[in-house]
DNA sequence: CTTGATTGTGCAAGCGATTGCACAACCGGG
DNA sequence: CCCGGTTGTGCAATCGCTTGCACAATCAAG
């Protein structure tokens, strides 16, 4: 061994070999007895433990990685447009039940988007580059090119949500919450509450999530025989202002509606808005019902009642099951659950 | 060469080692290639980048990072009760910018807390395992022991709120908002719209934050030659129902302010929410102005004048900051720059 | 008291990159 | 035509850990 051929300055952290040569065994030694390898013998085991404990010692991931072709990382997939979901708060927790679950794991993880600022391809990135374990998507349309790379390299994948794309293609595992019951259970509340004609608010381009909250809304009527009045089914982005436009244009019609099913509830917030500056008293002369159960729907008046998404359970499911096809215990089976979400009852219905 | 050796399967991945094959070079040349080294003809870096780009190839990154002890990691340093905090939205938003900065520079970014579920420093693991270049700290009290590690492993830190330990003992780079001035600002507008009665909503447990914007509220008074009636300055937890309560039970004490100061936004709409049940009018009788401007003060009704912290300016300093210390340029200097706040005047006041 | 099985450790190759140094090829000036 | 000075590549060691195989020591059975 050439020392002068490596200059670098010499790391201050302690090795498995510095651990080996106080204990006067061989680093293979060590590296068996840290990780549990039941062919060294007990005492000798201990007493290395105590040995690398002392130094303060810690595994050097990288080493580790390059070694063992697992990195310890689990990619967090999430939609381009975060920033804007944030505001609804219900993604930025789910993330957060997220990273918790990993974390109890031993895993980490790397929050991304599908794709970087310089167009390149987030998912192909952490795969080949830094050798995710494992994936959870979070409501994301990942690229073609990106699956052929998962598939290839073998990477255990988990939807938490539905996606646009590649979806029935695909036999991937998923935890989603049931968009058509949760469509359902609104309406019904709203009809049992607010008599036959009822309004929704839904998304101007819909995914397949927000299709089936309309399902749900139009099962419902069926369910009672009705059908919905196609003049009360409204469409607009995402957002508290153009709900509130929309109310406030359609007032005339609305104040013939005895309740509002508004398909997120930012734009609930901005339905009720609307619907209180047009003179349309809520619950009164209109209930409305949101989805998301965000806790800004208590901070208003009348407070939000809404569709809760048991994101906790989501999330803790989406990550055992993780953990297990990383430890190879997938069983070779796809698991896909529908979670069922739970009415919110509050003043607003 | 001995493969039989080496049995575990082949990876997938293509390696420094394939491209030299193909090229007839050796892997420090494809090295040196795909690393701008100068040291490479134009001809053969051009040659090797475009087979490097043919075969789809990407570097290991635990092997680069074996190598140059640099992981393109960055440890974002959250509060351990980001949970509740979420609910402000302030830091999820912060957090998000800061992501968004860092992939910018191409550098990925883990979350965690200061202590991990296990009550192991997470500070610790991430340095000492991952071997992150490079620290965040999000209004975080990190632990003595991990500012010995961090010092040891000479990691660079960029602050971007204040902590309530270790502050003054460490001189550490730090992009802070200016809540003396935040608080000044609130108050005088307050007290130019509502008199010189003005009451303010702190925390229980105050950091230093929150003291700052104490600070900011008493000299505004002390500006204008008055100072605040003490009976006015109430202390709850960090909640909409803690501040509604406080509120609800003072109403008769707050009939006599014209103005009132939350020193969050949460508190504030719970706090404005009071008032209106307690038959007080906002803003005619009692303006009221909060702090962090979350959206969700758009929502309500009236809408929620607010200071505004410029978490886009500070994320940003930060990471570029942070960027210029892992390049070797950071001058040795020490940088600490207070950003002033903005006051966003709606409806509330 | 041999012999074959069982245990516990060590050797050394390998993971995929980086990089100090050696060295061959080519250059122009004396 | 010889020589010191660029330029461009390759060699091989190294980062810290895992792991297949070899092998010495111990043990139970014949």
């Amino acid at each position: 061994m050439c020392k002068r051929l490596h200059n670098r300055e010499r790391s201050i952290a302690v090795t498995t070999r510095d651990i080996a040569r106080l204990a006067g065994v061989s680093v293979s030694t060590v590296s068996r007895s840290l990780n549990d390898n039941p062919r060294i013998s007990v005492e000798t085991r201990e007493r290395i433990k105590r040995l690398a404990s002392e130094l303060d010692f810690e595994f050097d991931a990288s080493a580790r990685s390059l070694s063992t072709r697992r990195s310890g990382t689990v990619a967090l997939v999430c939609p381009d447009f975060l920033d804007r979901f944030a505001n609804t708060l219900y993604l930025n927790l789910l993330i957060y039940d997220i990273r918790e679950n990993l974390a109890a794991l031993g895993l980490d993880c790397i929050v991304i988007e599908a794709a970087a600022p310089n167009g390149q391809s987030n998912v192909r990135r952490l795969v080949l580059q830094r050798k995710v374990d494992g994936i959870i998507l979070l409501l994301a349309s990942t690229l073609a090119e990106d699956w052929d790379i998962i598939k290839k390299h073998g990477i255990p994948v988990i939807q938490v949500h539905y996606m646009p794309t590649y979806f029935d293609a695909e036999r991937l595992d998923y935890y989603f919450t049931d968009n058509i019951q949760g469509g359902f259970m609104a309406t019904e509340a709203l009809l049992d509450a607010g008599g036959e004609r009822i309004a929704c608010v839904t998304l101007a381009h819909a995914n397949p999530e927000m299709k089936d909250r309309e399902r749900g809304y139009r099962e419902a009527h069926k369910a009672r025989g009705l059908h919905p009045d196609e003049r009360l089914v409204f469409a607009v982005s995402n957002s508290f202002d153009e709900a509130y436009e929309c109310v406030t244009r359609n007032a005339t019609l609305l104040r013939t509606a005895g309740g509002l099913f508004a398909f997120t509830d930012i734009m609930a917030l901005g339905a009720m808005r609307a619907l209180a500056d047009a003179g349309i008293r809520v619950p009164e002369e209109c209930k409305v019902v949101g989805y998301d159960d965000i806790e800004i729907g208590t901070y208003v008046k009348p407070t939000l009642t809404s569709v809760h998404q048991p994101r906790e359970e989501v999330a803790r499911l989406a990550c055992e099951r993780l953990a297990a096809l990383l430890s190879g215990k997938g069983g070779g089976g796809v698991e896909q659950r529908l979670i069922p979400p739970v009415l919110v009852r509050r003043e607003s219905c």
